[in-house]
DNA sequence: CAGTGAGACTCAGAAATTTCAAA
DNA sequence: TTTTGAAATTTCTGAGTCTCACT
């Protein structure tokens, strides 16, 4: 069937995802055709009733195939290719921010498609509209050239706003929210805000004790307010969890964080795996990810939830009298600035800290050295419950190290019969370096296989950790970079040219002795 | 003056793309 | 060498947090 250009164009979004898992999903499916029918002239609405009944296989086959050919271009074509993204990247990709040439994080708007929620979201399938510029509000300096609207279109509106660090704007239509241009997390106006983050994060430290001690107390408060924001504050320090802000029903995914904790989510347990007073929970947070941990918890914690748990429904709070703006607003009058957050940032590096000191030996070598870091990092990681799915791939590259380990065994047992052998003849021959290059050879060959089994053992820990979270936004640069100076390790094996570009005001002034 | 919603920002894992090492 | 496929990196954009103005 020819269908008019707006239905098709709609038709190919769906037609491209039809190996995904959305698919599937009746809710995905249903959101889809509704918003695709809109798009559909009357005669189209007519013929077209049931998705159920619409064969996509073609456009499917279409994107595929033209997805193969660009991979099948020649070397000079893709080049050439590239080259073109390099000229749009420095034309737009660039502004200048009170003289200083920064790069832009996201210079494009992003395309039309098929909203693409996590988790149980409402509105997944649902179309996501092109973004024109008459969508477009433009920020920029008072004096500035202002950027010119492609032709024939005009920008919604341009402003010079100040006190704000987007550069565009426009509102996304699916959650009607607003979405931004920003700068890159290279440029100077993002490199103080991370560093403003983390230098709160490290005022925590000098006070934690005495909030810890404070939160103790008010476990016993006579206000259940009072009580309720301890405990929750507990769980938020010990435990790292997020604030959790009340989400609009039927908006979102059915997620939470600490205090919008429902009863469901917590079950007690006088005494589990031999340990009093435990905790079990099991709440969906952030982008839907599962929170499981059954956690030992204080005797006046434990009694405490009993009583917030008497006589209430399973979809009821927990925490009934909390909201994240008042136990905010209570943090602020403990530390100036001090926000939930700010425990998961604080806690994040001061376990990093904490775990590198205890792991690293000094006279390691520099990949037992990484391996100890990644370890520290992965217990950040842990902690902050950032996972992910286990690549689809795994078991299979799993299986190629371990047999790529038995192969390096069986060579190093060849090069030292080789070895003993070249010893044994030894006294009979005048040069003495073949003995040497048997030797170094046997050494390389051992060294190569510490190195697998020590990516192997990396590797299985890893499975399900997602490190890259941690380390680009909870973890203070400056205990990495001083770690790698204190140890000799390059800093370029821990961060990779991108990130050493967004922590460029960490490498700057982070000294071998720095302490969070 | 508690609650509410918009706005602006940080944080999040998946997916796409590129790089690199091994076959 | 050239090809292939896995790992590393980059891009993408959705999902949170928190502030502030308003009622």
């Amino acid at each position: 069937m020819k269908l008019s250009l707006a239905a098709e164009e709609v038709a190919t979004f769906y037609g491209k995802m039809l190996e995904h898992e959305y698919t599937t999903k009746e809710v995905f499916r249903h959101n889809f055709f509704r918003d695709w029918r809109k798009e559909m002239t009357a005669a189209e609405r007519k013929v077209i009733k049931r998705l159920s009944k619409c064969d996509f296989t073609e456009i499917h086959r279409h994107f595929a195939d033209r997805a193969a050919a660009r991979r099948a271009l020649p070397r000079e074509e893709k080049q050439r290719l590239k080259e073109e993204a390099e000229k749009l990247q420095q034309e737009f990709g660039y502004c200048i921010l009170d003289g200083h040439r920064e790069k832009i994080g996201n210079f494009k708007t992003e395309p039309p498609g098929l909203f693409r929620g996590r988790g149980d979201h409402p509105k997944m399938g649902m179309l996501k509209r092109r973004v024109l510029p008459e969508d477009v509000t433009i920020n920029c300096g008072r004096d500035s050239k202002v950027p010119e609207p492609p032709a024939g279109h005009q920008w919604k509106e341009v402003r010079s706003d100040r006190t704000v660090t987007w550069l565009a704007a426009w509102t996304e239509n699916v959650q009607n929210a607003t979405k931004y241009v920003m700068l890159n997390p290279s440029s100077k106006l993002k490199g103080e805000r991370d560093w403003e983050k983390y230098e709160v994060a490290r005022r925590l430290k000098g006070v934690v004790d005495e909030i810890r001690s404070r939160y103790r107390a008010d476990w016993k408060s006579r206000e259940m307010k009072a009580r309720q924001r301890a405990v929750a504050l507990y769980f938020i320090d010990k435990l790292a969890l997020r604030a959790g802000n009340e989400k609009e029903e039927g908006e979102s995914a059915d997620t939470v964080g600490c205090c919008s904790l429902r009863v469901e989510h917590v079950q007690l347990h006088p005494e589990a795996d031999g340990c009093p007073y435990v905790v079990e929970f099991d709440f969906l947070g952030k982008d839907s990810i599962r929170y499981y941990n059954k956690v030992p918890v204080e005797k006046p914690v434990y009694r405490n939830l009993q009583l917030f748990l008497e006589n209430k429904d399973p979809g009821e709070e927990l925490f009934d009298r909390l909201t994240t703006a008042s136990l905010n607003k209570h943090l602020q009058d403990l530390m100036d600035g001090l926000t939930a957050k700010v425990f998961r940032t604080y806690n994040a590096s001061i376990t990093l800290q904490g775990q590198l000191r205890a792991l690293t030996r000094a006279e390691d070598s520099i990949a037992a050295k990484l391996l100890s870091y990644n370890r520290a990092n992965r217990a950040v990681a842990v902690l902050c419950n950032h996972q992910r799915a286990p690549p689809k791939t795994f078991e299979k590259s799993m299986q190629a190290l371990r047999s790529k380990i038995e192969a390096k065994k069986q060579q190093v047992a060849e090069a030292k019969a080789e070895l003993e052998k070249a010893r044994a003849g030894h006294a009979s021959r005048e040069d003495g370096s073949f003995l040497e290059k048997r030797r170094r050879r046997l050494e390389k060959l051992e060294e190569q296989l510490v190195r697998l089994g020590t990516q192997a053992t990396d590797k299985e820990e890893g499975k399900q950790v997602a490190l890259g979270t941690s380390k680009l936004n909870y973890l203070d640069p400056r205990i990495s970079i001083a770690w790698c100076r204190r140890f000799g390790v390059p800093v370029e094996k821990i961060y990779n040219k991108t990130q050493r570009e967004k922590f460029a005001w960490a490498l700057d002034m982070a000294g071998e002795d720095f302490e969070f």
